[in-house]
DNA sequence: GTTGCTGCAAAAAGTTTGCAGGACG
DNA sequence: CGTCCTGCAAACTTTTTGCAGCAAC
């Protein structure tokens, strides 16, 4: 049974503070001002254990590194990237209905949205 | 202006032959048949290439590792991935009209729908 | 006290780069 | 013949693991 130690507390806070999805060195640098001299290989630990338990989510998609994000089942939403700065957020709903476009015979179990362009802020 | 070498004929051809997405190993497994002594470092720089070039486009996903595919603009089409064998295949067609989830003021460039599930083969 | 966690440093895995020689055009 | 490419090995980046000590229960 995982014991709640200072360092997992101020990772998952910080995932839950910042709203979005976010890199494991975003977390380590966000959470080493609550868990002063908290290592990397911590925040990794942390996250393998939060994904394992369903309370985390790692997304990985073209473009951008690795992110994780706080796991609501019943928040079903898919993600931006801005292609100028890089940035992920997410868009809520889904566009759903995807039976016309799968293969016969296969199971579907879940499924991921991401959309490529600029951001408001980017678009010039 | 780029030489066309025996190495890198033999990268695409594979690609082509294929037919589906593939990783940097997998083509120096089946590249080395054609050129022998085939190093992975090629296969890197001439997947750069042609990603450069836009004959062919990297994709990054949730739970493989990253593909590659010869890229056909006239061929849009997205993914379906076996969480059992973990392999990945091209589903036809799009589901398309993603406005209604799309935020104010950005600019659309492109999309990416991934589909996780069981293939017809493991399917017990 | 026992078990699980932490930081550090070393190890892995995947990708990129420097270099001397060779192929391409 | 100049330019670009190749294989090798070393360097890098990101993630994982071994270990001795510490915190949680």
């Amino acid at each position: 049974m995982p014991h709640k130690t200072q360092q997992r507390s101020s990772i998952l806070e910080v995932m839950e503070e910042l709203g979005r999805p976010v890199t494991p060195s975003e977390l380590l640098k966000h959470a080493s001002v609550k868990s002063p001299g908290l290592g990397l290989a911590t925040v990794y630990r942390a996250l393998k254990q939060l994904v394992k338990t369903g309370k985390s989510r790692k997304i990985e998609i073209s473009g951008v590194p690795p992110h994780y994000e706080v796991f609501d089942k019943n928040d079903h939403h898919h993600f931006f990237v801005c292609e100028e700065c890089l940035t992920m957020s997410v868009l809520d709903g889904c566009i759903g209905s995807f039976n016309k476009i799968l293969p016969a015979g296969c199971r579907i179990k879940s499924h991921e949205v991401v959309i490529y362009g600029e951001c408001k802020d980017c678009v010039s």
